[in-house]
DNA sequence: TCCAGATAGATGTATATACATCTATTGCAC
DNA sequence: GTGCAATAGATGTATATACATCTATCTGGA
């Protein structure tokens, strides 16, 4: 039986699909050992290469010192290369050669969610829920600061 | 400047979309010090009444052993109210006066954001929005499990 | 040159979040 | 009635997340 709300408050509505989706890609990911905002920094590395650290949190619609306690996990454990700029107060971040091979040996798990997601939601849904998302993304960090 | 890049994740772009808006609804309610979260909580128990801990986890697709950290917060701040059930393992809950009253005073700063969000989303958009979160919501929560 | 303001991240702190595991309780089969 | 499986939450632990504040560095003007 499932009983969900509607919840009135589109924050809420959306941050209940997050958490949602979040489980669902996480428990495709547990074998790999990536959480999801884990593979989101290797996915975007690979294609932005090397990045302000304070682009990356723009990128992500993230706070930068967020990304300071993220990050320094994904160095540890050596996904992620890091170095000072010229500007020695910024870090530049890179995927190292493991970073790289971990994210190419946890695509399969990923496509094959994120395919069937697309499948339940069918073709029109999903392109429309891309687009929506990132215009959510556009107006929310746009309105607000 | 702003590089968002699309991100050829959904999950990705659901999250990221659900942190910006997240820091835009936060930033409107932290006068209140209200967190979104707890917004969410004292909005559902005022539309439902009584449930068990168990059911407001379902309702809003929070692990339950979650909001046991989360109502530990509101029941000290005497906005959520507690008792046992019959059933002794289970513990319902409820809106206080003090809960109803606070979430009556947050209503005209949420009101504010979100009907301002609404109408830079346009009205099809909105609408449209809400009835495919929740249709991730069920998804996501339908699939896995 | 030198200093005042600006900037990039780091750190302190609070909350959010999930899963694994534990505990107390319940319900059932016998 | 006993004992065992199931269930509801509580607790331990790891990560995610933001904001306030701090530190190091840089930049532009006097």
């Amino acid at each position: 039986m499932n009983l969900l709300p509607n919840l009135p408050c589109m924050c809420s509505s959306v941050r209940r699909a997050s958490r949602a989706l979040t489980q669902l890609y996480e428990q495709a990911l547990r074998p790999t050992g990536l959480r999801a905002t884990q593979f989101t920094i290797l996915q975007v590395l690979s294609r932005a290469g090397e990045v302000l650290q304070g682009q990356l949190g723009e990128m992500l619609a993230m706070d930068s010192t967020t990304l300071t306690r993220t990050l320094e996990i994904m160095i540890k454990r050596e996904w992620v290369a890091e170095r000072r700029g010229e500007d020695r107060r910024q870090r530049w971040l890179r995927l190292s050669k493991a970073g790289k091979s971990k994210l190419h040996r946890t695509l399969p798990a990923w496509e094959k969610v994120q395919s069937q997601l697309q499948r339940e939601l069918g073709e029109t849904t999903w392109k429309h829920l891309f687009r929506v998302a990132d215009q959510l993304t556009v107006l929310a960090t746009t309105d607000h600061k």
